[in-house]
DNA sequence: ATCTTAGAGTACGCCGCGTTTCCTCGCACC
DNA sequence: GGTGCGAGGAAACGCGGCGTACTCTAAGAT
């Protein structure tokens, strides 16, 4: 089978002091655990270099796996990053119903800007730019940046509306997608953190006038 | 003095098809002639293959100039590219004051819709995924795509104030801002054409209802 | 125990980067 | 009108990431 080819020194001996551990001696990962390491390596390095800088090479070299092995599961930086956030999507759970629908749009929101300014931010921009080339990859970054926040809004109006807070016109996806737009757009222009400040005018001065039934 | 090297072969008589040019023979261009050659050619590409494929090569070889005569201008793509997107950039004298404050937002939003779907809304991606990078960068992208814009609404919506059209707490940068992010929003996620219908509901569904006086 | 699969490590060719070298043109100055 | 010099054009360089292929081997299945 196959010419054998130069032996590659099978480091006879010798410790691997440089030597990274080498995984084909070692303890070798498969499956999820292997999945869940890349994972970890790629958001570690949205954190530490953000989207522009984060290489294929870089990741592999971090998880201590083979390119080959990422390029199995992913077939582009795009796909892996955008796999590898959904471990840090936010769960909706986390958001309780107050009664009130400035206080729950204030939660929302700065529950969103502060998952902004983790890895998931730094994937966004970068994966902004680059979605639209690719159908599934603009699937999936809608469903993971972007809708999931004006479904949230949506609830909060229409539990808003039946206790009279909200007028029902209001009621309508690009309403709803007001809050959550702005937001993104001041994360991107002005990077994270998002001061406080800047939740509460959007709140105070746009979403609630917008939707307040009128007195 | 020097080695002559092999002569390149001065193409005798024959019609240069395939040979790029020589420019070391030929007219060569120099400064703002130049200068203006290479901005061409930068949104040529921008147009055609977008800013992710957009690499100093290319616009050097479709300029006809050298890689060494960009970099002398410019440090990198991002700054060619900013800097190239000037010279489209839209002039506020094309739009009329029409003393209604719908039609104003209207005309306004859709000029900003067509001037997305050129190459500036291709610069425009690539560019907010890049520019927090560099201070002078973020400067430029910001005066560039983003303030002019609520500047205009602003305008439009003093003189609707005036008018008794606009309630005056609406006069605010953050308001004003809402118009021009929901569209920018719309162009990032859904890529250009802007449809019109998107821009008739921005306008209607949430910029009249929020900056409208109570009747 | 054997077979199969999947992962690790390495090397390869390709391309864009950003720089440097060498030559040549165009311009200003005399 | 010659001449010097600064700017431009072409080409080559080393670097690094890409995406693939190949070898060897550990881990799991049979």
């Amino acid at each position: 089978m196959g010419s054998m080819g130069s032996s590659p020194g099978h480091a006879a001996g010798g410790e691997a002091e440089t030597a990274p551990f080498d995984h084909r001696k070692g303890p070798r990962r498969r499956g999820d655990t292997l999945h869940n390491a890349i994972f970890e390596a790629t958001l570690e390095e949205l954190a530490e270099v953000g989207y522009a800088e984060l290489t294929m090479e870089r990741v592999a070299a971090r998880a201590r796996a083979s390119k080959a092995s990422l390029y199995r599961r992913w077939s582009s930086r795009a796909e892996l990053v955008a796999d590898a956030v959904r471990h840090v999507a936010p769960s909706r759970d986390e958001l309780p119903d107050t009664g009130d629908v400035r206080t729950d749009l204030l939660a929302l929101l700065r529950y969103a800007a502060s998952w902004l300014s983790g890895p998931a931010g730094e994937a966004a921009r970068g994966l902004i730019a680059e979605a639209l080339r690719d159908p599934e990859l603009t699937k999936a970054v809608r469903a993971r940046f972007i809708e999931s926040g004006s479904d949230f809004v949506l609830d909060i109006l229409r539990r808003g509306a039946t206790r009279g807070e909200v007028r029902p016109g209001a009621l309508t996806p690009r309403v709803a997608a007001v809050g959550p737009a702005l937001l993104r757009q001041h994360f991107l222009i002005h990077g994270a953190p998002v001061p406080d400040e800047v939740i509460v005018e959007i709140v105070d001065d746009v979403l609630m006038p917008l939707v307040r039934s009128n007195p």
